[in-house]
DNA sequence: CACAATCATTAGCAATGCTAATCGGGGAAG
DNA sequence: CTTCCCCGATTAGCATTGCTAATGATTGTG
């Protein structure tokens, strides 16, 4: 393949990942979270209790960002702020029940809003793109 | 293809669409410009002259945002708002000699970044992952 | 001609991201 | 034991991005 189409396979790559992401974030206003809430809901339900800094480091964010974030889920009761009885410095971020829930019963939106568009796809469709997402997959590692 | 396999795919395109992102994204910082600004001019570059109504729905984002990105890059001498002389009400919005040169030159530092990770494939996954990025589109679209 | 529709902008709000500065606990050196 | 420094989290303050509502200017229509 040569450098041309090489060049115009990443920039259309590029451009359509960036549209679908956006087109899968209006499906996060059903949960009534932003999606940096969101996605540090999930982080917390999902790896379990986790420091400030290793949920900031996770969501690839700086630690004020992320206390900011935390502050917004523990006024709406998802998650709680424990101090780490080895190092008062510390705290452990758990989820509540309330916000276990939320994400269990909400149901990844976003990935049921894809599912749904790759049912228009023809079969065959389907297959490559499973084919390329395996390649996306090395590429974004 | 089944239903199985097929959330398989969904929810590994947005994970891999997420980290590819977020992997690109470092290179913006050497352009000066942040992320929307990058890709709004990006688009003003390439779909030639624009609307701002049009800008802004290439963009995904409503017209004030739109406005105040333009502001922004008007301010920076990488574009240019000519009124269109057809309707005094709308703008066209036009890449100046150092916008384009910004985006060709230095540019578009991130389908760079990304054309260097396709070179590392192999001849045959590179054409799978153009026919996947073909269908991708019209998914995100 | 009057009136509604359209395009862009302005005003004002909330959220996200950052850095710098601060508070307090932990740990090591003297 | 005390002092001094490091480290985790938070607070303060700024810039940017996103939105909706309202305003201005212009176009087209009845």
């Amino acid at each position: 393949m040569g450098e041309v189409q090489t060049r115009d396979v990443a920039a259309r790559l590029h451009s359509a990942s960036i549209r679908l992401l956006r087109a899968l974030r209006r499906e996060d206003d059903g949960s009534g979270l932003s999606a940096p809430r969101l996605s540090a809901l999930s982080c917390i339900v999902v790896e379990g209790p986790l420091s400030l800094a290793e949920l900031a480091e996770a969501e690839q964010v700086r630690p004020p960002t992320m206390s900011r974030i935390v502050d917004a889920l523990v006024g709406r009761g998802l998650v709680t702020r424990i101090a780490d009885p080895r190092d008062r410095r510390s705290v452990r971020i758990m989820p509540t029940q309330e916000g276990s829930q939320l994400l269990i019963g909400g149901g990844e939106r976003r990935v049921h809003a894809l599912i749904g568009r790759l049912h228009k796809l023809a079969d065959s469709e389907r297959r490559a793109l499973a084919r390329g997402v395996e390649i996306l997959e090395r590429v974004a590692r």
